[in-house]
DNA sequence: AAGAAAAGTGAATCCGCATTCATTTGGTGA
DNA sequence: TCACCAAATGAATGCGGATTCACTTTTCTT
């Protein structure tokens, strides 16, 4: 009769993929994709390099999983946040907020996501992610000037921008130089505070209990 | 005795260093840096390859050097439009359509230079490049804030996130989709229209015969 | 418990390129 | 013109890693 896995089985191969997308993200986070050899991601898995051929077709259908997860858990952060309740200028710094508040916390991840070298599928991949982004900005912006609350705006060109924005400001402390801890809040201020009046065409007040000064 | 170049020979080698430079800036901007292999460049020059290293000590070195030259040439131009009569404003918002509109002349060498993945040193000196280009406004920023005609604001972060923003909406219509040619102008000014306002605080008018809708 | 098939292993391959180097070519000075 | 040295050449080498595969171990079936 045919061979067949047992429940059990299925889960341990269910898990050792798990393991391995785990131990590429890790190395990710810790040391970029530089260090993120698959003789490496297996050793940090514990399995040998073969095995991680069994579980991915090839290095970067393995990394591009692993930026694709990572991407939709960002997505569906910021469209929980785009589909709450307050005005389209709120929602949108929210969400700005919100997501150089991440990017800071994971700051090596954040880095080899946004920026770093990495080969040409995966770079592929990066695009799409930012373009993901883009289109959730893109959302609360049509919104907003449907509402007349934002004047009228190429919306595709701006939440590019947007996303640029906080991209390149994030990567600056993010990269090689970290500022220190007590600027980071001021930072993230900063940038909202910056796609915020980039949209809304005029000063908007720093609004509730946001840090200021 | 002593053997000595004749200033005929002498300029025979300048010209082919520059050459090498030439072409290996005509294959970047022609296929991004994947094309821009030491053998492709030889041929390219009319050189070969061991020759490349009389020249230049590494693949990595000729490339800083290629970006630098770029880089420094298109800072030239930013800062002469900074440094130019006007509002701080009226000088920003010309020189972010200065680069866009360059950018958009030459695709794949920005794209290249802007977002294209490449070695360590090659990246190192991106990085570096943008930082110039933060510099640049900031400068202007930094006037604006002084004279009352910008807010208050972090003009290191600021900068940071014009030079993203536009980037990033560069990147868009620059690297695989192409929009279409009569786009261009409107996408210019939107990035244009956008920084200003994310500086400014407020919806600047897109003053003089600047192209509308 | 034996045989069959899957899963795991890691040393050996393979590959793309940068880099080198033994030769050849061609300026240079006497 | 000769002897010599710099410059140019491009085939051979070297290298970092991904990928493979012959072999071992584990799991499943009867």
């Amino acid at each position: 009769m045919r061979y067949k896995r047992s429940p059990l089985m299925e889960e341990r191969l269910a898990d050792n993929r798990q393991r391995i997308l785990v131990a590429a993200r890790k190395l990710v986070a810790t040391g970029g994709f530089r260090a993120a050899q698959i003789a490496a991601v297996a050793a940090e898995a514990g399995l040998s390099t073969g095995s991680i051929y069994r579980y991915f077709p090839s290095k970067s259908e393995l990394f591009v999983e692993v930026l694709g997860e990572a991407v939709r858990h960002e997505v569906e952060i910021l469209r929980g946040i785009v589909k709450s309740e307050g005005s389209a200028a709120d929602r949108l710094r929210r969400a700005v907020e919100s997501f150089a508040r991440r990017a800071f916390e994971g700051p090596f991840l954040a880095y080899a996501f946004i920026a770093e070298p990495a080969d040409e599928e995966v770079d592929a991949e990066r695009i799409r992610a930012r373009r993901e982004f883009g289109n959730v900005f893109k959302t609360v912006l049509r919104e907003g000037i449907a509402s007349g609350e934002f004047p009228q705006q190429d919306a595709d060109v701006a939440s590019a921008c947007i996303v640029g924005a906080f991209t390149e400001a994030l990567v600056g402390p993010i990269g090689p130089t970290h500022r220190g801890e007590r600027r980071r809040e001021e930072v993230i201020e900063t940038i909202s505070l910056f796609c915020l009046r980039a949209v809304v065409g005029a000063a908007a007040a720093p609004a509730r209990g946001s840090v200021r000064r």
